[in-house]
DNA sequence: CCAAACTTGTTTCATTTGTAACCATTGAAA
DNA sequence: TTTCAATGGTTACAAATGAAACAAGTTTGG
């Protein structure tokens, strides 16, 4: 009996991940380049400067990022002085994060940016290709959500 | 002025990029569980069990991999006695590699639950999602490749 | 023919990552 | 209360990764 075969250049866990590797590694030189942070650190600005402040667990929600590793990231910027913790006074473990001046000088540096990295992906797509980019990622995760 | 802000949770590379993950992840429990196969590994008797015989570089065109991780694996499954290599007559540099029987019957073995799995994933979305996911991911290759 | 440039594939080394153990603190149960 | 499980966060260790140097072989241009 023949063996069945698998075609992994259109098999979609492998199509996906090439994807999002091939986006990541372009998006990263963004940040690298102009600051050498790595993608973790990368993300703990982005989410501080999106919400102001959180805890180490809350960004490692809002980014899904294990816990060592926004430990890690943590530790970096707080060494750039790029951020500062304050405990929290009801639960002693706890620590809020929050941009200092600088950090928030290099997230407001990175914005626009990111968004014109964006924009150029999305441009250079048809309308409908933007709308079923969007909507069929959402799907996928939906129905990974199950598993 | 207001800082401008990066939504991250609708951030194209970052929502691309968990996505892939998850998938990747989830899958690669099948493999891991079953045969104590790294993605590299995985890779590799995915890209021999397919095409029969391949050299290394071709390999790494094949799957996307970096010739590093492609070297790696193909000593671990020689390791295993799941591939040989044989070398080429022409040109002493490069070799054929191609699964023994242990790995073809590691790789039939894997082909099945590899489409059960993103047979469950395609399941659970409708038809046109299906068919804006494959295309969306394709538009969005090429959208990367001018950059 | 021969040196320089290039290719295939491996290895070395530094960095990044994940798992698990860990410390400190808190909350809940007995 | 006192103990025990759970939580926030860090650290230690082993494995995976990428960059660059490398060895061996091949091609090309003078």
């Amino acid at each position: 009996m023949e063996p069945e075969i698998l075609e992994l250049e259109s098999f979609l866990p492998y199509r996906l991940y090439r994807l999002a590797d091939a986006v990541s590694r372009e998006f990263s030189k963004i940040y690298r380049d102009r600051h050498g942070l790595t993608r973790p650190e990368w993300r703990t600005l982005s989410g501080l400067g999106q919400r102001g402040t959180m805890t180490a667990t809350a960004l490692g929600e809002q980014s899904a990022m294990h816990k060592t590793k926004v430990s890690r990231a943590v530790a970096e910027l707080e060494r750039r002085r790029w951020l500062t913790r304050t405990p929290d006074e009801n639960d002693r473990r706890v620590e809020h994060l929050a941009l200092t001046k600088a950090g928030l000088a290099a997230y407001c540096e990175m914005v626009p940016l990111a968004k014109a990295f964006e924009g150029e992906l999305l441009e250079r797509m048809s309308a409908a290709e933007r709308v079923a980019i969007v909507s069929s990622v959402a799907a996928l995760e939906g129905a990974l959500e199950g598993k």
